[in-house]
DNA sequence: GCGACACTTCCACGAACATGGAACCGATCG
DNA sequence: CGATCGGTTCCATGTTCGTGGAAGTGTCGC
C-alpha cells in the first residue's frame, strides 16, 4: 500500500494543533518530550489527572499517530512516535512564555513519585534505588560477577520483578539489617511460611536502576515505617522521608540524600 | 486587563496550541504566514467565514499577541507579530493529516503552494528545497558529519533539531552567493545588529527535506525578488519563478527545474 | 449630511469535548 | 485460587467555544 500522496489536499493544521491544545495532553507530551517511554500511570501523575482521563487522552494521541504504545506485562509504555512532535512542542514553548514562567515547579505529585514511592510493599523511586545501592556499598548485599552498581542490564523489564538477579546477602548483612530494624530471624533464605524469596529486585522506571524487593524489601519498608523514618503521603503511593529517617540512614548506612 | 495568571507552566503550551486549533484561525494564520499584512475582509474570505467570525478570531489572535493590527482608514491590516508563529505553523503542517480536496480552486492553489512559496521571509516548497540542495552541491553550503537522515537514534534528545543542524558555509560560499545577489558583507556569521543566526533550516512539510532559512534565507529571497527572478502570485503565499529566474538558477547554480 | 462600507460587539444557540464514577479485562503476586 | 494492581471503556455531566443574526461605531465618497 503505497501512501498515495494526494497532491491537491489541504493540510489540517487545526486538527494537528488541537492535539496539543489540551492541558492534559500538553503535559503528557511534555513529559515524553525527551524521548523516554513512560507507563500510563506515570503520565497520569505527571499531568495530575485521574487514570481514566490520562487513558482517554493517551488513546487520542496514539490514534492520531503522535504516540506509540508498547505493552510490557500489565504496563503500557507510551513514547513519542516521531521527533517532529518534540519540534512542535519546542516551537510552541517559545511562543508561550508570555505568562509567568515557572518551569521548575513541576507537578509536585510527579516529583514526589520520582523521589520516593512504594512499589507493592517495598520502596522505589530515587530513595529506593539509593538505599539499595547503599546496602551493596555497606556489604549488606553482594552483587555477583563483578557487578558493583544497580544499573539496568540487558533484558531487564521495566517495573516488574526480576526473576533472576546477581545479588545475594553480603558479609555484613545481619549486622546492618538488624541495625535498620529488621528482625534477625527474618533473614533466613527459606521462610517456612512463604515461598516468597527473600531477595528480589525490580527495575525502577524513574531511575533505570534496580531497587530491592522481595521479602527483605517488604520487611525493610515495614521497619522504616515502624521506626517513623518514612511516612506515607495521604492517599498516594508517594512516601516522605522524615528527618529522623534521613538521620538514621546517614548514621547506619552512610547515605547522604541531597534533597527532598 | 487580561492577566489571568494561568496556574501552570505547561498550561501555556496548551493555550498557545489552542490558538492554532481552530479551522478559521489556522487558515487565517496560514494566509498570513508569509509575513504580509492583510485586511480583515480578505482574511475572512481566505478562511471562508463571515466577517463577524473572522473579526472574533482576529481579536483573539491579536489579544494573544500572535498578530499585530494597523489601522488604515476604514481597513485594519493584520500581520504576524513574530516569525515564530510561522515556525509553529510549519512544524504543525508536518504532522497534519491530509484533508480531502474541497474544490478545484483549492487543489490548484495547494499545488502551487507545494511548488514554491514563501515561509515568512524565505523560500520554501519544492523550489526552496531544490535551491538549498543546489547550494550544497555547488559548495556554497557544506553538510558536516555525513548525518543526512533525520531519523531518531536511541538516546537522542528529540527537541533540538531546529537550532542544531550540520550545515555550514562551504568553500565557494562568497563567490556563489554574491553572484546570486547577496551582498558579501552580509555573510559574516555574527551580525552585530541581530542575534538571528545566518544559517537556519526548516524541515519542509511538503518535501520532507530541509530548506534554507535564517538570515541567509531571507537575504536570498530578497535578492531573488529584487532581481525579478521570483514574483509573488497575486494575493497568495505562493510565488512564481520567472523565466529570468529559471535561467539565472541554471547558469549560476546549474539547477534545472523540471516544471512549474 | 446621507448612504455605503469595513469592521466590531452583543447575544443566544448548538456542538465538541474533557472529566469523573463505575464496571471491566488481563497480568502479577502471595 | 483470590486479591490487587495497571489500564481501558462506557456513560452522563458540565463547560467551553465557535458561529451567525442583529445592531453599533467609525470612515469614505458624493
Amino acid at each position: 500500500m503505497t501512501a498515495t500522496i494526494a497532491p491537491g489536499g489541504d493540510l489540517d493544521i487545526a486538527a494537528a494543533a488541537g492535539l496539543f491544545a489540551d492541558p492534559t495532553r500538553a503535559r503528557v507530551l511534555m513529559a515524553l518530550s525527551d524521548g523516554r517511554a513512560l507507563p500510563a500511570s506515570v503520565l497520569a501523575a505527571e499531568a495530575a489527572v485521574t487514570p481514566q482521563a490520562a487513558s482517554t487522552q493517551l488513546a487520542r494521541l496514539t490514534g492520531a499517530g503522535l504516540l506509540t504504545v508498547e505493552r510490557s506485562g500489565r504496563h503500557r509504555y507510551y513514547q513519542l512516535a516521531t521527533g517532529q512532535v518534540a519540534v512542535v512542542l519546542e516551537a510552541l514553548a517559545q511562543l508561550a512564555p508570555m505568562q509567568p514562567v515557572r518551569s521548575l515547579r513541576h507537578s509536585t505529585r510527579a516529583t514526589q513519585l520520582r523521589s520516593a514511592r512504594t512499589c507493592y510493599d517495598h520502596l522505589a523511586g530515587r530513595l529506593g534505588v539509593q538505599i539499595t545501592q547503599a546496602l551493596i556499598d555497606a556489604g549488606a548485599l553482594a552483587a555477583g560477577d563483578g557487578i558493583t552498581d544497580t544499573r539496568r542490564r540487558p533484558g531487564d523489564r521495566l517495573s516488574s520483578q526480576l526473576t533472576e538477579h546477581p545479588y545475594t546477602l553480603g558479609p555484613h548483612a545481619t549486622q546492618i539489617l538488624v541495625s535498620l530494624g529488621v528482625a534477625a530471624d527474618r533473614l533466613t533464605d527459606n521462610d517456612r511460611s512463604s515461598q516468597r524469596p527473600l531477595l528480589r529486585f525490580c527495575l525502577d522506571w524513574s531511575e533505570q536502576q534496580h531497587h530491592l524487593a522481595g521479602r527483605l524489601g517488604a520487611h525493610l519498608l515495614a521497619a522504616f515505617i515502624e521506626a517513623g523514618w518514612i511516612t506515607r503521603i495521604q492517599g498516594q503511593r508517594a512516601v516522605r522521608l522524615t528527618d529522623t529517617g534521613r538521620h538514621g540512614l546517614h548514621t547506619r548506612l552512610g547515605l547522604d540524600l541531597l534533597d527532598t
